[in-house]
DNA sequence: AAATATTAGTTTCATATGAAACTAAATGCA
DNA sequence: TGCATTTAGTTTCATATGAAACTAATATTT
């Protein structure tokens, strides 16, 4: 059939792939990072810190760093932020004096406990606006392109 | 099956979809902008300026802005480094002249020709890594998501 | 054990970003 | 026509970001 044997030469900003998620990733993100703004005063980078440490407690920073796909410049920020504004509690690991070992404080919890229905219900009504299978689909395809060594393409 | 009923209270962030999303959207552009920065040191806003008057000259900046997705602010700076590294052509309309008439010098064009199929090369190395099913449904599902009214979620 | 290298986290510095103020031109309206 | 309003694009200013330098602690050599 000979299709594609030579690369196609023209672009269309609007079908580009990368593009495209770009845009809708930023979108997604924008909204919601207005409504833990305007309710909570908290940002993104710390949204996701008060979530992986929500879930599992006493992580260092490169940890949370790991978890959150965060650069550890970005997590101190946020640590210290958060430390600042009491929702935090940050000591050094007895062990390893370098290692800083992070968990919500009272406070911390309280607010984490009232952010995560907001975003589960954001996401609830993302996912609400497809169908079983697209969803399912939707998995699959991130699941798939996560795995990509997306240096190599 | 009362499977819902009340909000899932549990969040793990590693499943939180627009998570999922943000972060498979920064890994696609970040590569994508080193390869624009190295072989032309052109970055993404720039990239994005050149891909849509290299598809339709003579926009304005509030045209190429809304074609973007990328704010008025940042396509001026776009355009001015453009314009001042000899890639872009500027000048006023005639009727209007506060707007700008935008189009790719000859450079521009030389610039353009060569980097739209390093572009077109990554978005086909990634379509590759998909089933054309799983490509279908990619389609289907970015353009569903991209009709949404995000803010209203 | 002293010297060297590595690791965790912070600070610095240079650049990126976007909201709001601004300038200049065009349009609406009195 | 003259004044207010809107629109296109730029500049300013305050904040965000991340690479590289730095500090302190641990690990590895020699």
């Amino acid at each position: 059939m000979m299709k594609n044997t030579v690369s196609t030469t023209v672009l269309q900003l609007d079908n580009f792939l990368p593009y495209r998620i770009s845009v809708l990733a930023n979108r997604l993100s924008r909204t919601l990072a207005g409504r833990y703004q305007t309710q909570f005063q908290i940002s993104i980078a710390e949204w996701r810190v008060l979530a992986v440490l929500g879930e599992t407690p006493d992580l260092s920073a490169a940890e949370v760093a790991d978890k959150t796909a965060m650069d550890k410049v970005a997590v101190s920020r946020a640590v210290n932020r958060l430390t600042s504004v009491g929702l935090l509690s940050k000591h050094l690991a007895e062990q390893d004096k370098r290692r800083s070992v992070l968990s919500l404080t009272t406070e911390g919890t309280l607010i984490y406990q009232q952010i995560v229905p907001v975003a589960l219900s954001f996401e609830r009504s993302l996912k609400a606006a497809l169908t079983a299978t697209e969803l399912t689909h939707l998995h699959t395809l991130l699941a798939k392109i996560q795995g990509l060594d997306v240096e190599a393409l």
